[in-house]
DNA sequence: AGCCATGCACCG
DNA sequence: CGGTGCATGGCT
């Protein structure tokens, strides 16, 4: 039984993602880790095709309203989905100008509107074949005790904050 | 499982 | 009426 949970979850933007491959699609596709599940609020699984808004600031305070929908058409049978997904974002890539290999990083606050911040990498290598990729850096704040990086299937990586950590 | 693609409804 | 993106299918 773990108590840790994610502090903030992080996906290096795909070319479909950001647009550029033409595809007019808007969305992110969200892990089925059940860590990951509980980053977000909880949806009804009964109910077809669930979502929820939550309201995203950047660091400059402006506000993205993003769109976290499971699309369980496979489970209860009208279609072959069975995926969550984050939609609405492009105003937000557009507005930060997004490229893909940026890093989306999301945060979530507990009574505040949630974080929501681009990372751009200002490597000096940038095209280089071997994938050195998202070692996300590990943090450690003394303060509010450990804080282990997570790498989690696919793409993603968290935050996760563990408690009552001695 | 994750990324790519797309028909059509919707909206300006 | 052109662009956008939801909801879905397809490919690897």
């Amino acid at each position: 039984m773990m108590t840790d949970y994610f502090e903030s979850v992080r996906k290096p933007l795909t070319p479909n993602d950001v647009g550029v491959t033409g595809s007019h699609q808007a969305g992110v596709v969200i892990p089925r880790d059940p860590r990951m599940l509980a980053f977000f609020p909880p949806l009804d699984a009964g109910r077809r095709n669930p979502r929820s808004t939550i309201p995203f600031s950047d660091d400059d305070g402006r506000e993205w309203r993003l769109n976290y929908i499971y699309y369980n058409g496979k489970i209860l049978g009208f279609s072959t989905r069975n995926e969550y997904r984050l939609t609405g974002l492009t105003p937000f890539l557009r507005n930060h100008n997004a490229s893909p290999g940026d890093l989306l990083e999301l945060s979530r606050h507990p009574e505040e509107r949630w974080g929501i911040r681009l990372i751009t990498k200002d490597r000096p290598a940038i095209g280089n074949g071997s994938d050195s990729e998202t070692q996300a850096d590990k943090q450690s704040f003394p303060a509010f005790g450990v804080l282990e990086t997570v790498t989690l299937s696919g793409t993603w990586s968290a935050v996760a904050r563990r408690k009552n950590v001695r």
